[in-house]
DNA sequence: CCTCAGGGCTCTC
DNA sequence: GAGAGCCCTGAG
């Protein structure tokens, strides 16, 4: 299938910036992507996708939304500009970075995984995670699993977590797996809290604080006010700002990006990362 | 063979 | 609000 996208749109840049885990290049210079009920292929020749998959209902659908190509990134990334010339610089390099859509209950996981670990790491554990306890999927000869869904992990105990070389946060998955089974209408539920009472709520689970907590509602939520601050950030504002401790950066980015912070956040970060 | 830090968080003081 | 400890992994 073809889907058309902004001119602008980045396939490489949306992908491989750091958002998500489980993407795999191929030789030809595809991604075969795991989404939470599908595999996708997708390449991109100038303004087209090409999207092949093992599932195809609703696939435009899905795929438009996990890719999030129907927001207006040209007006956000001109409404960060007119508020700040210094990122300028960041937005025209990020440009066609979009925030992808992910399932809230793998991005939970997959984040409280990432406190203080290291990217290949997580990669490692999450696909652990999803080899033992996620559907195995057959997409062009190879073989991948799906991430679990929580009811999937109901009885899984700390130590299989452990098995799967989270460290010390096994207890923390352990913990949060029961809360989502214990009342399942949770993970739904933060879609209509406030991001202040969205962020509270979820670090009352052990194991998420603010930065997790501000990943999971940028990634899986839409809420793109929220800002995380993690020792990246903090030097990417010393060096670019010259601001310093944590509520000076949050206090300026509120004022300074508004309900785009988090868009502003991840510019930021892809930028001085890539250097 | 070490040693160390990595896109934090909890617990204690 | 500052500091130690956490657990695994790859880089040096």
């Amino acid at each position: 299938m073809k889907i058309k996208v902004n001119s602008n749109f980045s396939l490489i840049e949306t992908v491989t910036c750091g958002q998500i885990f489980r993407f795999f290049l191929q030789e030809d210079g595809s991604y075969d992507i795991i989404l939470k009920d599908r595999i996708i292929n997708v390449s991109q020749k100038g303004n087209y996708l090409t999207v092949f998959s093992n599932n195809n209902k609703d696939l435009l659908t899905n795929v438009t939304n996990y890719f999030d190509l129907n927001n207006d990134y040209d007006y956000i990334d001109n409404f960060l500009i007119k508020s700040d010339k210094k990122i300028e610089d960041a937005v025209i390099k990020s440009r066609g970075m979009n925030l992808i859509n992910q399932d809230p209950f793998e991005v939970c996981i997959s984040y409280i995984v990432s406190a203080n670990n290291s990217v290949l790491s997580i990669s490692k554990s999450i696909n652990e995670i999803a080899r033992r306890w996620g559907e195995k999927v057959l997409f062009d000869d190879k073989t991948y699993y799906l991430f679990p869904e929580y009811c999937a992990l109901k009885d899984v105990s700390i130590q299989e977590y452990k098995e799967c070389k989270v460290g010390f946060r096994d207890k923390y998955i352990y913990n949060f797996v029961k809360r989502v089974n214990d009342n399942q209408s949770y993970l739904q539920s933060i879609y209509s809290l406030s991001t202040d009472e969205a962020l509270l709520s979820l670090m009352q689970s052990p194991g998420i604080g603010p930065k997790v907590a501000s990943c999971i509602l940028l990634f899986a939520y839409q809420k793109y006010d929220v800002f995380p601050v993690d020792t990246w950030v903090k030097k990417i504002f010393k060096n670019i700002y010259g601001i310093e401790n944590e509520s000076n950066i949050r206090a300026f980015a509120k004022k300074t990006y508004g309900k785009y912070s988090g868009v502003a956040i991840q510019y930021l970060f892809h930028t001085s990362r890539n250097k």
